[in-house]
DNA sequence: CATGCCCCCTGCACGC
DNA sequence: TGCGTGCAGGGGGCAT
């Protein structure tokens, strides 16, 4: 499933090619993912431009004309795809379709349809039920070290748990917060209070946490986002590749750190895997 | 309040 | 060509 980074990528091909672009027609052909879509929806998208393409954590907020925001959410399997041109026959998990003025052709598709979407007025965004309890934003300012610390200050539940906790920091997923721990050398396991150092250290866990965040999906987000099976980028195919993680997937191989001569191991938290090297994660 | 479990849904890889 | 099992990047609801 897209995490921020794939959001993030999603984010600016639509910017890139539907900002200031005019819905001239709208369908749904499946109103139940998640939840049911907003009622009208197609009716409400008809006739807007979209005036500004927006992300916050995980969530696609779409601005249109006339105060309204279209938020999506891709869940695990949901995916935008353009054409220059109506393709025909729309794909059997192909839930919801635009028609651009000027020709382009837009497909919302979602195979396990853990998307979501609703129609909100833009007064009402930062009160909407999905975005209210949503933490910082990892790329922005105001997450460090000392807000991370609070946030964990007290925290029994795993460090990997904690972090995949929207409300602590807001974007993270499976993928990344295994990449992000196994670059801060620090265990999945351990409890996420432990990692909050006293004050005036100077390299504390929790900073090393915020700069290998930064590190990691910054990265991602410059190589297009990561590829998995299920998600594609806005633009066909073009730009996304394979993306080579370090622990996630590598159950079994060999860990790549210098000197380090341990296995990947996957363990089992909160229902979904970590991958995790045993020796330089402590 | 905090935490853990279960579920939503479909497709695919794997072993037999 | 089959079948059953486990697994998949999210998040919300519910019980404890």
């Amino acid at each position: 499933m897209p995490e921020l980074p794939e959001v993030e990528t999603v984010r600016a091909g639509l910017e890139r090619h539907l900002l200031g672009r005019r819905i001239v027609k709208a369908q749904v052909r499946r109103p139940d993912l998640r939840g049911p879509l907003p009622p009208r929806m197609a009716e409400d998208l008809t006739g807007r431009k979209i005036v500004a393409l927006e992300r916050r954590a995980k969530y696609l907020v779409i601005r249109l004309e006339g105060e309204l925001v279209w938020l999506v959410h891709l869940g695990m399997t949901g995916r935008f795809t353009l054409s220059p041109t109506d393709p025909g026959d729309p794909g059997k998990h192909d839930h919801v379709l635009l028609w651009m003025d000027g020709g382009g052709h837009v497909a919302f598709n979602d195979v396990r349809r853990f998307g979501s979407m609703d129609l909100v007025a833009a007064q009402t965004l930062a009160s909407h039920k999905s975005l209210r309890d949503l933490g910082p934003e990892p790329l922005s300012e105001e997450w460090c070290s000392q807000s991370l610390a609070i946030a964990l200050e007290g925290k029994r539940t795993s460090l990997k748990s904690a972090l995949l906790d929207q409300r602590v920091v807001a974007g993270l997923g499976n993928i990344y917060v295994c990449e992000i721990l196994n670059r801060a050398g620090l265990s999945p396991r351990r409890s996420a209070h432990t990692i909050v150092g006293k004050e005036g250290r100077s390299t504390t866990r929790t900073a090393r946490v915020v700069a290998q965040t930064r590190a990691v999906l910054k990265e991602a987000i410059a190589a297009g986002g990561s590829t998995l099976k299920d998600f594609a980028g806005v633009e066909g195919d073009l730009g996304y590749f394979p993306h080579s993680f370090a622990v996630y997937g590598r159950e079994g191989a060999p860990c790549r750190a210098a000197h380090c001569e341990a296995l990947i191991e996957r363990i089992v938290q909160s229902g979904r895997s970590t991958f995790f090297c045993p020796s330089c994660q402590r």
